[in-house]
DNA sequence: TCGCAAATGATAATGGTTATCTATTAGAAA
DNA sequence: TTTCTAATAGATAACCATTATCATTTGCGA
């Protein structure tokens, strides 16, 4: 991971570059799912056994406020965070509760062009969000 | 409200049918927003003062269980519960934070269709939900 | 009407998240 | 480089929606 470049995306929206946003944010990053404070916790406490879960927790918030990364709601009411800001779906295993992204331009297309074309009354529409929810298959989903 | 209704309703998958239940079904059906377990609670408790807040949990609980109602996490983390159980998406006001539902049969049929043409690689889909999130014009969607 | 499994009510426990408060530190200014 | 200060980090307690526990009550089939 270049250092460069996750203190550019630190420092670039006023937040003070420290060695814990620096792990914090790579850890994100690096992250398959999308994973939880403790998780993001988890992550990185072996290498930096001193930052301690709070800082996790105010940091990743702090990364939101600042716009560099995202962060949702899950199906368990657990807080959720994605280093990818692009508007994006979700998969969701009903199983497993895996998380993934999934992107596809024509998706997006198709929803922009259809919210165009069936404004709703009394509400503005800045966003849609798309949940998939089924069953992985194990074999290909990993 | 027709007794008989909620009672078949309640019945129907094998529930004993109680007081509590008549009213707590009662409550969720009537309410415009996608109440709470609390605000069930608040809706109820003056008409209905010996009824239990763990109750009302409950009680919710084991009609998300017996298919007669939905339940979702909405994006503060809470549990939030809604009578209708046909496939319908969301408006979320990201001012208010009120949600409502929205249902559109062309919006449905275009999504099954994306996803039958579309099938994601590992991935067996179930259910589709989609948020718009956004601003609600008040002189309009109250 | 009886008997019992299911449901209720009261209460405590859980656990993810947030708040608080003191010590530390990044980064601007001198 | 040194100083200064607001921002940040760490430790800890508090919060609060939800769940678990358990004794009591009750719907409903026999």
């Amino acid at each position: 991971m270049n250092l460069e470049f996750v203190k550019n995306k630190v420092t670039q929206s006023g937040l003070k570059f420290t060695h814990q946003r620096m792990v914090i944010y790579n850890a994100l990053y690096n992250a398959e799912e999308h994973p939880t404070a403790e998780l993001v916790f988890d992550q990185i406490k072996l290498a930096n056994p001193t930052v301690s879960l709070g800082t996790v927790y105010k940091t990743l918030d702090s990364f939101v406020q600042a716009g560099i990364i995202q962060k949702f709601m899950d199906q368990n009411g657990l807080m959720r965070f994605d280093a990818i800001v692009e508007a994006h779906s979700h998969l969701y295993c009903m199983e497993s509760h895996e998380i993934r992204d999934y992107r596809n331009v024509e998706l997006e297309k198709l929803l922009n062009e259809f919210i165009q074309s069936h404004p709703i009354a009394g509400f503005q529409v800045d966003e849609i969000s798309v949940v998939f929810k089924g069953f992985k298959k194990p074999e290909i989903f990993n």
